[in-house]
RNA sequence: GCGAAAGUGGCGAAACUGGUAUACGCGCUGGAUUUAGGUUCCAGUGCCGCAAGGUGUGCGGGUUCGACUCCCGCCUUUCGCACCA
């Protein structure tokens, strides 16, 4: 028998399966299709385990989809811009395109060691110019259409990485990528308006029932839409109105005073002529967005010496400026109602306001003086005049009728979700295709100039501060399409999420050179069936595209609505970390073991073992994909993955788990060989008593298949693969106890069946060893890649007798056999004459006995 | 603070709709094979106990003939949001 060599065996499939292009998909309409994504990878030096994992989950759903008979699309590419590249470019002085590709070539390759099975003739980089250029032109259509626009705004911007970030992108008042603290600048950005589908984007969310529970809602509550009234305060001796936005109307009568943001038009407006309030104003903006917002930041307020107007009792109440609210929210004004608001509370004890209770909870009675916290559960108006008495829910709706009934206020919908700010001020991206021209403002580049390529000498401009494209000397430099004059290309690049937001439409027809798609080519394998990614993206990229989607849909590119049906989220790869008190993080190779503990190889420290955490170069946890492919095989390195936890949770690393993947593949190998070396030419001689095994190793083989087909349909491949263990181990044990001579014809074709089986269960997780297997060690013509999932045979299920559990007083006391249609009343009598069970009864009086058929029988007794 | 998910052997994890808790793998113990190491194969392995038996799914209650599973109250961990009026 000849031992399993993964090295050769794998180079030997994923040559076959390239020279037979086994994996190339065509649109074939006599069969139903099945789009697999996997979220692409940022081409960023070499794979990880988390890649690893991500492409083997994707890659066994598509195998086994296409064992199914499904036309499967499983495409590859590369989210190619982006500021690491420009980053390694300034340290090594080299284009960020050179950079980029380098990576992309080392990437692919180690993708092609791990046997996926990919369409690679779909392959393409965003920054390929084919790609930029048709990104050009959607996003000029989607300026036609009104969904792009330009305006002077507050950005948050990133003092490391010298640029804008999307409001998605700042993380705890950091930058998501370079961690540093964001400022706020005003600045003139490029936007999409995916606000415009805020509603829509809301109302589908139930009817992704393929994605997690956990990024609906997030999604859910970053659009946050609320619902409430919007009205005018008059302010004393002012033709100024004052307009809030408030989701309380029912507390109207508890107002007593009025905030607004410190960017606020009235706030600015009193800055000019007091010295004090632009003090505090700026005092706000400063800690606005930076570390001290994390801690329960204090309410500070400036009073302007304002009055605004109560609308249903004329009274007087103070308009503050104040550090909490945002101008971003609503219109940057609130009403205060100190009694039933938790920030308005603090903020009126902190400058000795008024608070008025309004909403009375049932059973208490709320003091002003007394109370410690708003109060902003249900009630019943109070000191509300003629709404005294109502339900707060009611008095929502009675008081917002009100105020339209006397013109004052509406009711509106608020969303949290933001406009999408797209501009970067970076070289590594793709242009955005407009021009400023003096006479003619700003104008789009005519489709027929596109795309708008980005200057190839700009090594010495990357690095400085700003942007390299406005530094550099001519690029910038070009006609106005319009009128011919001099005028000047827009430098910003666009957010590389923007890429990201319809590569998957690309995929389906990357070849297309006269359009950003083949319309028709486009609908065929939309939406994609299964998309596969990490929860990181729960957000930033999912929200994007799902609105990108939209928009393209309605500017006709597109039919569906929704272009990712099913969702799978993985989890994170994980493992334990070593730390040395003087050296910090070390990997196990700086370690060395000395009188049983482990002690830093550098100065003999005991080394301190720390908690699994995701794998990365900073805490010296990683483990090198290439190196295990390299040891062990893709195989290997795929089962493991698969079996070491459900595909969403997260995954904890072990070397000794791999070395168990390793040796069952093994066993599965020595296993079919065995088999097929000991079945061929068997004389037929029949002994009852293996009969009996026999029987019992067929119904082994179909229960396997039935729990494999449900577990993979599930994404449970680590229980798939339990129970193909389980059958190797049942086959295994058989062989192991069956002398050749008493192998009988009857045992070669069960033997054969459960090697053939397993061999077939085990190919979307193991496709290079599986397929070696079933050519050359099993002997069949065909490819195991073109093959058929196996089918239950309903009869193999059928056993003549079963085990069914027997209990006294819910304890188990007794397993009977009892043939598989025996009735109750059978069992019954069967269990009490057991031996064991009428030790339990005797001096007992029996209560009932509870009989689930097949199951189990249950004697209550009393003593 | 709010929201969500999760807590099961020495470890990673199983358990269908309330019905044998710990499948499968790792580790460990013993044995066989091997010159040896490794490999492979066999047996054992929740805890207490010689055994019968008892006990056991974060903690405390409850429902039920029967609870990892359902209900109530806590504790812990992870993730997400964090002044959104």
């Amino acid at each position: 028998m000849n031992k399993y060599n993964p090295q050769s065996v794998e180079a030997k499939w994923q040559r076959i399966w390239e020279q037979e292009k086994s994996f190339l998909a065509t649109e074939d309409p006599s069969r139903e299709k099945f789009y697999l994504l996997v979220m692409f990878p940022y081409p960023s030096g070499r794979i990880h385990m988390g890649h690893v994992r991500n492409y083997a989950i994707g890659d066994v759903i598509a195998r086994h989809q296409r064992l199914l008979g499904r036309n499967v699309l499983q495409p590859m590419g590369w989210d190619a811009f982006g500021m690491p590249a420009e980053n390694a470019a300034i340290a090594q002085k080299s284009h960020p395109k050179t950079w980029t590709h380098s990576n992309i070539n080392t990437m692919r390759q180690e993708l092609k060691s791990m046997g996926l099975a990919y369409d690679w003739n779909r392959e393409f980089a965003t920054c390929d110019p084919e790609y930029a250029q048709w990104e050009q032109v959607l996003f000029l259509k989607l300026y036609e259409r009104g969904l792009v626009y330009r305006k002077q705004s507050l950005v948050n911007w990133d003092p490391v990485d010298q640029t804008v970030l999307a409001n998605e992108q700042v993380i705890d008042g950091k930058g998501w990528r370079s961690g540093a603290a964001v400022q706020r600048k005003e600045l003139s950005q490029w936007f999409l308006k995916i606000t415009h589908y805020a509603d829509e984007l809301l109302q589908s969310i139930p009817t992704l029932t393929g994605w997690p529970e956990t990024v609906r809602t997030m999604q859910t509550n970053w659009i946050g839409k609320s619902h409430g009234v919007e009205f005018s305060f008059a302010i004393q001796g002012s033709h100024d109105i004052l307009s809030v936005y408030t989701t309380r109307p029912d507390t109207i009568m508890g107002v007593t005073f009025c905030s607004i943001a410190p960017e606020h038009p009235l706030a600015k407006q009193l800055a000019l002529a007091n010295p004090k309030a632009a003090a505090f104003i700026l005092e706000c903006q400063q800690t606005g967005t930076s570390e001290e917002t994390l801690e329960r930041m204090e309410k500070k307020g400036f009073n302007t010496g304002w009055m605004a107007i109560h609308p249903f009792t004329g009274a007087d109440l103070p308009i503050f400026i104040a550090n909490f609210v945002l101008m971003s929210y609503g219109t940057g004004a609130v009403m205060a109602v100190p009694a039933h608001d938790q920030r308005d509370f603090e903020f009126a004890r902190a400058h000795g306001l008024k608070i008025r209770v309004v909403i009375q909870p049932h059973g208490v009675t709320l003091d002003p003086a007394t109370m410690t916290e708003a109060y902003t559960g249900p009630g019943i108006l109070t000191r509300s005049g003629l709404f005294d008495g109502l339900d707060n829910e009611t008095a929502k709706q009675r008081i917002a009728e009100r105020f339209a009934a006397e013109k004052i206020g509406r009711v509106t919908t608020q969303y949290r979700l933001r406009d999408w700010g797209i501009s970067r001020q970076r070289y590594w991206g793709n242009p955005i295709p407009f021009i400023h021209c003096d006479g003619c403002g700003v104008v789009p580049v005519p489709v027929e100039d596109l795309p708008v390529k980005l200057p190839e000498d700009i090594l010495d401009l990357l690095g400085l501060p700003g942007n390299p494209l406005a530094r550099h000397p001519d690029w910038r430099n070009t006609a106005c399409p319009r009128c011919g004059q001099p005028a000047q290309r827009e430098t910003d690049t666009m957010d590389t999420f923007m890429e990201s937001s319809w590569y998957f439409l690309r995929y389906c027809s990357p070849d297309c050179h006269t359009a950003p798609l083949d319309r028709q080519r486009v609908n065929h394998w939309m939406p994609v069936d299964q998309y596969v990614g990490g929860v990181e993206h729960a957000v930033l990229h999912l929200l994007y595209a799902r609105f990108f989607h939209k928009a393209l849909r309605d500017i006709g590119e597109v039919n569906c609505d929704e272009p990712f049906t099913r969702l799978l989220t993985q989890g994170m790869v994980r493992k334990d970390t070593h730390r040395c008190p003087t050296h910090g993080w070390r990997y196990p190779y700086e370690t060395r073991e000395g009188d049983g503990i482990l002690l830093c190889s550098e100065c003999d420290f005991p080394i301190e073992i720390g908690r699994n955490e995701k794998m990365s170069k900073s805490k010296h946890n990683v483990v090198d994909p290439n190196d295990i492919i390299r040891g062990y095989g893709a195989d290997t390195a795929r089962i493991f993955m698969l079996f070491a936890a459900p595909p969403e949770q997260d995954l904890e690393w072990s070397d000794t788990g791999v070395d168990g993947a390793w040796r069952f593949l093994n066993r599965v190998w020595r296993f079919v060989h065995l088999v097929v070396a000991r079945t061929s030419g068997k004389v037929p001689v029949c002994s009852p008593a293996h009969d009996e095994i026999l029987r019992g190793l067929k119904t082994k083989i179909h229960e396997t298949i039935d729990k494999v087909s449900r577990d993979m349909v599930k994404f449970q491949f680590n229980t798939a693969i339990a129970a193909v263990m389980e059958l190797v181990n049942a086959g295994t044990a058989y062989m192991n106890q069956a002398t050749p001579e008493i192998l009988v014809e009857e045992a070669a074709s069960i033997m054969r069946e459960l090697a053939e089986v397993t061999v077939v269960l085990l190919n979307p997780m193991a496709p290079h060893m599986t397929e070696e297997l079933w050519t050359e060690t099993l002997g069949n013509s065909t490819r195991l890649s073109q093959w058929v999932w196996p089918v239950v045979d309903p009869v193999a299920l059928i056993k003549d007798e079963i085990t069914i559990v027997v209990q006294v007083n819910g304890k188990l006391r007794a397993r009977i056999q009892v043939p598989t249609n025996a009735s109750a009343a059978t069992c019954e009598t069967l269990a009490l004459a057991d031996p064991n069970i009428q030790g339990h009864l005797t001096g007992k009086t029996i209560l009932k006995m509870v009989t689930i058929p097949g199951r189990l029988i249950n004697i209550v007794v009393k003593s």
